[in-house]
DNA sequence: CCCGAATATATAGCATTGCAATGCAATGTA
DNA sequence: TACATTGCATTGCAATGCTATATATTCGGG
């Protein structure tokens, strides 16, 4: 029995803030609703302040990054699906950088943590099922194993996109999953030539579907 | 033919800040002078404003590092070495889990480059030397070594000290620079034993030096 | 059909932020 | 000793995030 919000609102601000991020410009509660007509008490009531924005925002990261996931298709080559999962985390991260210094330079939240998860997720089931074509030893963990390749995935996507390292440093993913891969089981020659299929995956440069999620209301 | 800067100004409002952030007390302007006497314009003949604080800040992390790194001693076993290096950058990662933030959330200007750099040499001279025992391939470049190296450290440091994965996480390290090593020739179970060693270095807890650099005047 | 309550929204104002401007004080040099 | 140069304290300003209050709007029940 009273006004309803209009959720359309939440995801124009979640755009436009995530617009104004892409083009660098910086976010206050002030600029963020100027020329969207609606007022600065929106930012409020959908969002509960800035705070509530950028957690938005973050998790519009982790959105994107689980949509550049799903067009992965999955091979007959689980390793190679493996590196290609990292070569998509990496292509995200580089062409998203300031979102992807958003998702990551806040203390986790246990929202964050959620969704964190929920892309964690995708590189367990693919170790998992290079477990089960026999390409890694029998007692391996999906989930270190996943651990590990996100680690090595974070550790260049936060050292090139946002630090001192040069794109070129880029392709030290190749010989760093091989070796991580050969390490669990995998035979070196076939292991090197399913992760440089996978690394293929990378394609810079196209930012990815802007959608967003109205998510939690 | 003037008044002359007091460099322990300087170094006192650093490690007020340093200070600050350890113990998460939000620094601004006015809480930052506020107690030692001195006026908010100290902070512009000093640090040419806030953002020369957290430059300062910055480097001072790197400062910390470094005094870490040099506590370290040389082994005959230089790829102990190298994990004994990447332990120590993790506990350092650890212990001020806010300056490492700081050290890596804002865009690296070319005096944050040659400190990162300086630091990266530490490795680099440990892969050489590890090559140069044959513990290596002879073609393996170092600094490319070095680079992987870091990225692991960096990796598992910024997921662990500020993001979603717990401390037990930490122990990663081991099987992946042993099978980063073992990828570049070293011998599988010797390897392992030099890594797990220099793993050992491992230190958690103590803050380490407290002392910062007056550094560029 | 309409009225009331609940909720969104608009406006104004407040404390705090970083920073610039100005005037004063201190100090090294001639 | 006189002066020029620089550090330093004070004041003030625009911008920030947020809150308080008043107004407008919409949904539910009679």
């Amino acid at each position: 029995m009273a006004r309803t919000k209009d959720p359309a609102v939440r995801t124009l601000l979640i755009e436009r803030a995530a617009h104004m991020l892409r083009v660098r410009e910086p976010i206050t509660l002030r600029s963020l609703v100027a020329g969207t007509g609606v007022s600065t008490m929106a930012v409020y009531t959908y969002f509960d302040g800035m705070d509530g924005v950028w957690k938005a925002l973050r998790q519009e990261g982790f959105t994107r990054l689980a949509a550049r996931f799903a067009e992965l298709t999955t091979s007959a080559d689980p390793v190679r699906d493996l590196a290609a999962l990292i070569a998509s985390y990496l292509a995200n991260a580089l062409d998203h950088p300031d979102l992807y210094r958003v998702m990551f330079d806040a203390a986790f939240e246990l929202e964050d943590l959620k969704a964190a998860d929920a892309t964690l997720e995708h590189l367990v089931q693919a170790a998992l099922r290079a477990r089960e074509a026999g390409r890694f030893h029998p007692d391996v963990v999906p989930l270190e194993l996943a651990i590990q390749s996100w680690t090595i995935g974070h550790g260049l996507a936060s050292l090139v996109a946002n630090g001192p390292l040069p794109l070129e440093t880029l392709d030290h993913c190749v010989p760093m999953l091989t070796a991580l891969y050969v390490s669990v089981g995998d035979e070196p020659g076939g292991c090197r030539r399913s992760v440089e299929d996978g690394w293929k995956q990378l394609r810079l440069g196209q930012p990815g579907s802007s959608r967003s999620t109205p998510s939690d209301p």
